[in-house]
DNA sequence: TTGAAAGCGTTACCAA
DNA sequence: TTGGTAACGCTTTCAA
């Protein structure tokens, strides 16, 4: 017995069981009419024979791959990898499956991979914040699939958005320090343009300081992102140098806030007491830290989860203009021991 | 002027430009013999319609869709993560792509990606550890492409393998503690079939203890992967409960470490002197933690370097039975405050 | 419930 | 250097 060279495709389980290929393509789906007899013969046979679809195939005849483009800009960071996890959990069970890139928060290579992925033709791209290269929005723009734009309120914003003010995220922790009795207040990070989300909470903290007639100058920068710990600790260790009556300090990541505290600690300085820290994100150490430390919940997984509900949504009606939808989240402050006032 | 309806396609290009949807194949590819007027005409012309390639059809008609599968435990940790990066920086420039996938330390998930994946056709695939289920395992040694094990040395391989004992790296721990003079000495973690790694690093604890004459009864579970900071602290509430008098924790990971180093702070024990703690990864925590903590580092981005490598090679040769490989990464033990001796 | 024929958009292959 | 033709493996569409 000949057996075929090369792995088995449709037409020799159809050949197998002696009946056409569509009616393996539609005994091999749910929701389709074929013959109880005729499916499980042909169920037996795609298994004998190791069958496996070949999904570019079916893609180009149906024009449906099955892709969802998204797009990070780290996979290691737990906001995102919630959001990440929001999205796959919701997207799972429909035919939908990710086609996940990360940009190392450097929009060049959010161009490349746009472009690279576009050649996917995927069936709905998302993208994290709203800032892009020129022609990075004009691939999306022209693109011809819902686009969703996270984590950020941008505007103008090219299609779908799902996220929230940076800046007024800011807000909220400002004003707890405030009330908490903090006036000489420094923010640590921020400072770059490849962090638009670091950037608006820069601004939102500058903002709500002015507005509540503070200090806004005890900046200090802290390098390209990621956002780490070492840039934390290192930016605390300017800080103290230059403004060493500061009393709190807000920082973009509760890895940097970590990083500065610990500086703090080892500098001898108590955290809170000597030193108010806070951070931002909710991250798993904000919690276990040695003094645990006041952050903002931003709700990433919600965010997946509305994202994915937007793409479902989108994708289910035919080409009805059923219009651009901004969802706006709510950041949460979340008070711990590193701003109590002693 | 009619323009057409959809994206544009080759023949698109094509016919605007006045040549045929082979030339425009070739202008559009690097390495091929057009001349320059026609390439550059052929790019324009692209670029005006905005073309982009559709690599399904590319992939179908040259039978090479591109696509690397890899399969991860867990994207939001930062071991994985440097893997990745390994793994995607080395495969920068060529013509391969990542189709990433997250199992939640569930070989029955990694079934099901193992299934959804081969639909994509992709030319080579990685995935973590060895322990498959029985149906993946069949899909992998049927697939008939590289398949690559990593972040371990399973016995049998599949095919090709990048990784390194679980169970000797911890004996490079225990050996440490032992040097620093540590006798009772308790391991947390490492309990549960989901997270095979964890288990031999248990298994290579109880092993090393042995051998060097000391107790190896101070175990402690931590429930379900991914471990977290939370397991590190409920763990080691239980193991001071339980032997209160020991002297040292090796913990499964850095993360579990930082848990149960804050529990003991918090419960007015100090680290180190009363109690020493080690981990497992080299997490940025571990360094930044106050005190520092001692660990392993596995050289994760090392791993997806190599593995990238055995795929380039695998990929470059036609049908040669190139044969298995296994190559062995050597973790390294970073001593830090966390054990120190006082 | 089933099948035949015609694509889907690209590249391999061979010829000019 | 260029082009014609025939796949690639599947689904759509229309008919039976």
């Amino acid at each position: 017995m000949a057996t075929k060279p090369g792995p088995a495709k449709m037409s020799d389980v159809a050949e197998r069981v002696g009946v056409s290929t569509m009616t393996v393509s539609r005994a091999l789906k749910v929701g389709t009419s074929v013959s109880e007899e005729t499916r499980r013969q042909i169920r037996q046979a795609a298994d004998d024979l190791g069958y496996v679809l070949n999904s570019a195939a079916a893609g180009l005849s149906s024009q449906r791959t099955g892709f969802v483009a998204v797009i990070i800009p780290s996979v290691n960071n737990a906001n995102f990898a919630d959001t990440l996890r929001g999205l796959t959990e919701k997207l799972h069970g429909s035919r939908l499956q990710i086609l996940l890139g990360y940009t190392d928060y450097d929009i060049n290579r959010e161009e490349q991979i746009i472009e690279q992925f576009l050649s996917r033709q995927p069936e709905a791209i998302v993208v994290t914040g709203g800032s892009h290269t020129d022609r990075a929005r004009q691939l999306l723009t022209q693109a011809g699939v819902p686009v969703v734009e996270m984590w950020d309120l941008p505007t103008p914003a090219i299609d779908q958005v799902v996220g929230f003010s940076n800046a007024r995220a800011s807000t909220l922790m400002v004003e707890h320090l405030f009330q908490q009795g903090y006036r000489k207040i420094g923010f640590i990070g921020g400072d770059t343009e490849r962090d638009t989300r670091g950037l608006d909470r820069r601004r939102g903290f500058i903002t709500a300081t002015k507005k509540l007639g503070l200090q806004y100058h005890r900046l200090v920068a802290s390098g390209h992102p990621p956002v780490t710990m070492r840039e934390g600790a290192v930016a605390m260790q300017i800080l103290l140098t230059q403004w060493s009556d500061t009393e709190a300090v807000m920082c973009v990541s509760d890895l940097s806030a970590f990083g500065a505290m610990t500086e703090c600690l080892r500098s001898g300085l108590r955290v809170p007491g000597d030193m108010a820290i806070a951070g931002f994100g909710d991250y798993d150490v904000a919690e276990y830290a040695v003094p645990s430390i006041t952050t903002i919940d931003v709700g990433a997984q919600m965010i997946g989860e509305q994202v994915a509900g937007i793409i479902l949504r989108e994708l289910a009606i035919i080409d009805d203009n059923s219009g651009q939808s901004v969802i706006k989240t709510e950041p949460k402050l979340i008070v711990r021991e590193s701003t109590k006032r002693l």
